[in-house]
DNA sequence: CTCCTATTTGGAACCGGTTTCAGACCGGAT
DNA sequence: ATCCGGTCTGAAACCGGTTCCAAATAGGAG
């Protein structure tokens, strides 16, 4: 018995005849035979799989968007594999394993920018790569207007009658990747549009992290003159903040006004005034493009804005005057 | 110039003379070439990467023991991937694409068991392979008691002074998952040894879902002869529970006490009381030992425990008199 | 300028599949 | 029994690397 049998038995191929089949099948109990996926995808040059590229995601929003993500590619043949970059030195492993398209099909780039010789590679490979919470004039992006969004947030705490509003963003340079300098961006808008100046010492930096954004809130919050509002660029910070006036005996929303931006899960528990942005939906929508990229369909290279709304729970609320 | 020096001066082999060192990385300059991961892998038997396989790491927990996991292997030239297996086919598939080797060199399962068939593949195949949160007698485990926590929780209320205790488990068939049946099982070894009768009524099953706990929760609460104290299967049907006693307008601790199991991020901040389990700990922990196993040292096949603790927050207090 | 040996180099086999292509086999018709 | 067409089958080439081994080359000694 050749290989060239075993192989279309596999495969289900067009005519063997089924004594041979039978006979084939026996033996592959008998020998408890499994291909190897590998082989078959260098000689087929096609994996099954898309490959997820994101740093963090251990953190809630992250997470949510690769469950929508796993629900966009649930319907298909395709198997997912998620790869972490905690560091640009695993981002660039992670792309070198990925962008031969020899590991996997298609590709999803979520919440980081590729480094530009990757992403010629991957165009030169006619790779399907789509961007999830990520711009580049090359490729197909899901992303939201953080400007806007930036904006929404400040201007809802102008609207409660704040004046003295503080902003903590995130570090510029992780990963190439600078949604949160948007949403900056945006509250130094709508400061301007409302004619309030910005003040230097209220406009604050730090990681993602939950506590480094306690430990600023606490900063700002003993100013001598402390801000009676606080637009954070993610939840997790606004928690932060949320700890650090707890811990001082700041009652909020009374006297301090704390929003935040995603609305992840636990936002809607603990009652966070938020922007939401379709995490699950970001998802859902780039897995979508992919299969349709790689279903030979044409995909257009433009950046796909999805919705911003504004979320008012319980931590906003009037100025204290 | 032949493959074989092509493949000497990208593996830093030895004995190449630099003029011809030089022509190569020249010409791989030139064509911009990158070799095939794939290809490299098949010939070699060996990938440098080790495959997670878990179900909806979409929740907390999942998300915390894979931080762990990306921690321990930090340090190694390994790179993770993870399979996400929402459903049996799923991970039947994720199985098939990884046990063979030749996709991945080892193998971390987490918060599920595989098939049983799967098992002796693996084995057969000398694959090293880690449970994490799982309990095989032919495997190497990292797991807690959760019989012992399960009592620990319910020993907490009853010491308090409850003596309606209910409890909202898992659906056991899960993934060949049984942890929650256990948990089960520690809260009747309490009751029983402190001499409280179990009512069928105060024990109920849902999935690990957030708002079909708060289902449960509601009809608990609203039984005639109501619990005074829930011992909910995880952090995240306590949350549950926890929303059904405020729409209820009971008040926690005072009329209810809610204790939960994991200790996720929120648990802390929300002041939940709860057990806590080594989540990281278990990632980190589970990636040492394969890192081990990989570099060929022995690794026992038994199960290892994890220590679990009892944190007393603000959602439980004395029984209502 | 030879000769000899140590170092470099390239050819070929292999990893484990798929696929092309030509030959083997089958049954029916003459 | 022979021939014919169509259906099955297996040998061989290929995917893209690594590595063994033998041939080619370089450099030093005589």
């Amino acid at each position: 018995m050749g290989v060239a049998t075993v192989s279309r038995v596999l495969n289900g191929h067009a005519s063997v005849r089924p004594a041979t089949r039978d006979r084939v099948q026996d033996a592959i109990r008998a020998l408890n035979y499994r291909p190897s996926s590998v082989a078959r995808n260098l000689s087929l040059q096609r994996t099954m799989v898309v490959g997820a590229v994101l740093p963090w995601f251990t953190n809630p929003s992250a997470v949510q968007r690769v469950r929508g993500i796993v629900e966009g590619l649930s319907s298909s043949d395709y198997d997912l594999m998620v790869f972490d970059v905690e560091s640009e030195d695993r981002q660039r492993r992670a792309f070198e394993l990925l962008d031969r398209g020899d590991r996997a099909d298609g590709l999803l780039v979520v919440s980081t920018l590729p480094p530009e010789s990757e992403v010629e590679r991957i165009r030169a490979a006619r790779m399907p790569c789509i961007l999830v919470d990520g711009v580049h004039p090359l490729l197909p992006c899901i992303a939201v207007d953080d400007v806007a969004g930036g904006e929404m947030a400040t201007r809802h705490l102008i609207e409660l009658g704040h004046r003295r509003i503080a902003h903590i963003g995130d570090t510029p340079p992780e990963f190439r990747f600078d949604w949160s300098r948007d949403r900056t961006r945006g509250y130094e808008r709508a400061l301007e549009r409302a004619g309030i100046a910005s003040l230097p010492e209220y406009l604050r930096e730090g990681t993602r992290l939950l506590h480094v954004a306690r430990g600023i809130a606490t900063e700002l919050l003993s100013l001598p003159d402390r801000p009676t509002a606080i637009f954070a660029a993610s939840d997790t910070q606004a928690f932060g903040t949320l700890e650090a006036a707890r811990a001082l005996g700041i009652r909020v929303p009374e006297d301090l006004s704390v929003i935040g931006f995603d609305d992840i899960d636990i936002a809607s528990y603990v009652g966070l005034t938020t922007v939401r942005q379709p995490l699950f939906e970001s998802g859902r929508r780039g897995a979508e493009l992919l299969l349709r990229a790689l279903s030979g369909r044409p995909v257009e290279t433009r950046t796909e804005l999805l919705p911003l709304e504004l979320i008012v729970r319980s931590t906003t609320g009037p100025a204290p005057s």
